[in-house]
DNA sequence: AACTAAAACTTAGCTAGTTAAATAATTTGT
DNA sequence: ACAAATTATTTAACTAGCTAAGTTTTAGTT
């Protein structure tokens, strides 16, 4: 991007996308991937529509994302009451390991943000926060 | 992401790149098409492998990227005296077409972070660039 | 009750990032 | 001078964003 700031936004999110699969590899998950888990893990269960509007990216993307990890085992999808709706868990696989993948992950997130302290992370949040459209 | 930090960023880039593309569409470009072009033009040409290192991404996108804008008339490929390097410049065409799309990337990105002081914009990039793995 | 609109999800197809492995040209080392 | 290593680029295959257009089910309107 012509915006030097932009430009360093883009550079670092690729870079910590790029490590963050690389953190994952253990144990065969992408960040994606882990996203979804994560997110689903905390609702405890949701419907897709749930998944995408809290992670922000389209009905698509979701849709293909949790049917790849239904197929690989870390996702139990079943029909809502409507039914027009999948809802999703953690498969009982997903559970056991799940603890283990979030240390590591919080291990590795802790190291990306070594360099700043408390007070800066405060920062950077609202400053991040303060990118948008007028 | 676990950290909000993290997921913060992602997020953010996510809709900007959203946004970006958005403010490209009038000239048929996405943003990554036009990181590509703006590097170039800014070096007035380049080999492939300085282009994939000054972008931060690996050779099979540059060479994919590249590719396609020489098939839409962006992009002029030469062969450079090494015959293994291909080296890069703007078509005639996107010289005159580049001040325009400049000016509304300008637009944009002004209006993206007009709500941060000049100070702010300093602070953020300090912040961002504390981001690393120790 | 029947027609229409909306919501949830899917399918297909595009760009763009990645890795792994291949090819061709140039450098290096002996 | 020749074999081996390195460098520049490419190809194929994977994940992951997106849009546009489809299906099925539910909700709303008349």
């Amino acid at each position: 991007m012509t915006n030097p700031l932009i430009h360093e936004l883009f550079q670092k999110t690729r870079y910590l996308s790029y490590e963050v699969n690389k953190t994952l590899k253990d144990y065969n998950l992408y960040s994606s991937q882990w996203s979804v888990l994560n997110c689903v893990y905390r609702h405890n269960e949701m419907t897709l529509t749930q998944i995408w509007k809290y992670l922000n990216v389209e009905a698509p993307t979701i849709t293909r994302t949790v049917n790849r990890l239904a197929v690989l085992g870390w996702l139990d999808i079943k029909a809502g009451k409507d039914r027009r709706e999948k809802i999703v868990r953690l498969s009982a696989k997903a559970l056991e390991t799940f603890p283990s993948i979030e240390n590591s992950m919080n291990i590795f997130e802790n190291e990306m943000i070594s360099d700043l302290s408390q007070e800066d992370q405060q920062l950077l949040m609202e400053l991040l926060k303060k990118i948008n459209k007028e």
